[in-house]
DNA sequence: CTGAAAGCGCTTACAG
DNA sequence: CTGAAAGCGCTTACAG
């Protein structure tokens, strides 16, 4: 009980093959008589035809599929990269396929090759450190490729990324202007671009300042996050700290931060203060809302896919890379003023 | 510059494409001389060959593809569920292509003709209501398809649920046990199975009580849960509740009523005990730590594949249904005793 | 030990 | 308006 082709189609309408393929794929300028084309429509239809994708990728050299590859699928941040990606993707008739790199170059590589291999059209990537000759090796033949989240230094390849410098520079800057005894620095140890841009941002800021502000940095592995960031809160806070700004660079460490500030009573925004990138619907929990920097996700999806459809129809190479804005958005978590 | 195909490592290396099919193949049976082999080998290397999956899937008829649909990639439910499917997939050598569904049964079924079409060896599906025929007409065809999650009243399909019938009677027979003025089952208006179930267990538990217990419903959209969710509760629980019990059916669910509770100061356990369905992160920026009711993700997905490769590779149709164990996972905010 | 050949299910110039 | 034929890149009986 095979599934039927084109074939079987043909040899019920008594047609070729060709004029079956014709008539199925709507093909203008080919004229076939109406009487033709409706019964294969009709034969189609009883026999339950449908098209076999694989064999008219062979010949089409196309897919349809685009690979994604993020750090994991399981971060919230990524799901909803992927969510978004889904359905930019289905518009343009892409399906995607799935895999998570746990920011191992290895496995990452790996990755790119099983989707090569699957014959994806294109691929929206999460770059991980150390993947730099993998993604080199991609562009020299020409496999469209798009990055997404970061980049890497001197890999020329087209992207989306946010202004992560520049908003937290701007960021810091108003945390700065509060008059903040202290101010502690949240983020990963870590080479990852767009993570480092933050802390330069953060830095930046610092630097420029004419107030004399504490500044701490607290850096932590990318494991045993939650762990990590009480234990050096901990050590930097303690029990009862007085007007302090707690600046964290992602959602998890956000969470992690958050879950201590809760367990000790601390008061939001009356003990300390607390802006994070990125958010989550965790933070509905918290007893104060949130001063979160917000990623256009819906947006980054968008040109993401339009930029890998770009590659995928007309050849372009452009080293194209799209920054886009994120925006800081207020609520209660920061002290209003001095 | 077109990728490498066989037919060229066999024309360099004066052989067939067959002999190089064999080689590449590492064949057992087939013989080759180790001269021609090393020689092909090499050839391979240099030219920088990567087999077309394509070509080998039209022919060999199986794509090492993986379809998943889920209601939705960025629920955090699901996400971990891909995540774990993913790891167990790559393992036995499949790839996951994903698709959320919306709850929306055309476009589950949409999904499901256009992987089929993608000519996935099979897929992995969390049903919506609605879905009944679609699913009915896959096994018809003998398509291998698992259902996860949920399942479909009347449809034979095998599949993996948890006991969420079981496991809600008992928590709630823990909560009755508990002398409770007040419990409020937060649930979901819905057709689907294993939210009923939850509903079900809970039910059967209150009428097997003893103890006279005041029981509300809270049933709540798919859509807008958190607004309806505060709504419900203001109404139920007013600003100062005693002695109540609250019990979620899903972590949205959850999330949404910790929201309403922290934000009117509520006391968890003092004034309103907590229990809900599924885990989140979110729970640790709650002041109290939630008592839970956790589904073996890890198990559920590796039964999942293991099943739906049963069926790919042996064509086995047997209507295996898998049932595992939730377990609850008590913490403080069910109060300790009466 | 190795090769010629058929075929998987399509598409697409080309010819008529 | 329609068909014969080649070909996409593989695999795999079969023959030698």
């Amino acid at each position: 009980m095979k599934r039927p082709s084109i074939k079987d189609i043909a040899k019920l309408a008594g047609v070729s093959v060709a004029t079956v393929s014709y008539v199925l794929n709507r093909k203008e300028g080919q004229r076939i008589g109406e009487e033709t084309r409706k019964k294969i429509f009709e034969i189609a239809e009883t026999i339950n035809y449908t098209p076999n994708k694989i064999a008219k990728s062979l010949k089409t050299n196309k897919t349809k599929l685009l690979g994604l590859i993020v750090a994991d699928i399981s971060n919230e941040f990524y799901s909803h990269i992927a969510r978004n990606l889904e359905d930019e993707a289905l518009r343009l008739g892409y399906t995607l396929i799935i895999g998570s790199s746990d920011e191992n170059a290895e496995k990452f590589t790996k990755l790119t090759e099983l989707f090569s291999e699957q014959q994806v059209d294109g691929m929206i990537v999460a770059p991980v450190s150390g993947s730099e000759k993998t993604l080199e090796d991609l562009i020299k033949i020409k496999y469209p490729v798009v990055t997404i989240d970061r980049y890497l230094k001197g890999v020329a390849i087209p992207g989306i990324t946010i202004d992560n410098q520049e908003i937290a520079e701007h960021t810091t800057k108003l945390l700065i202007s509060k008059d903040f005894d202290k101010i502690i620095y949240i983020g990963y140890k870590t080479e990852l671009t767009h993570l480092l841009d933050r802390q330069y941002g953060f830095e930046k800021a610092v630097r420029s300042s004419e107030k004399p502000v504490e500044i701490h940095y607290l850096l932590v592995g990318l494991e045993n996050i939650a762990r990590e960031v009480h234990v050096l809160l901990e050590k930097l806070l303690g029990k009862a700290p007085e007007n302090t700004a707690l600046y964290f660079s992602s959602n998890k460490l956000a969470v992690a931060g958050l879950s201590y500030l809760v367990k000790n009573n601390i008061k939001v925004p009356e003990q300390v203060s607390v802006v994070a990138f990125d958010e989550t619907d965790a933070y509905d929990l918290f007893p104060t809302e949130i001063t979160y920097i917000q990623q256009p996700i819906e947006e980054m999806a968008s040109e993401a896919i339009k930029l890998l459809d770009g590659q995928i129809s007309n050849y372009i190479t452009t080293e194209k890379r799209i920054t886009l804005s994120a925006k800081l958005i207020s609520k209660a978590s920061l002290k209003s003023s001095v």
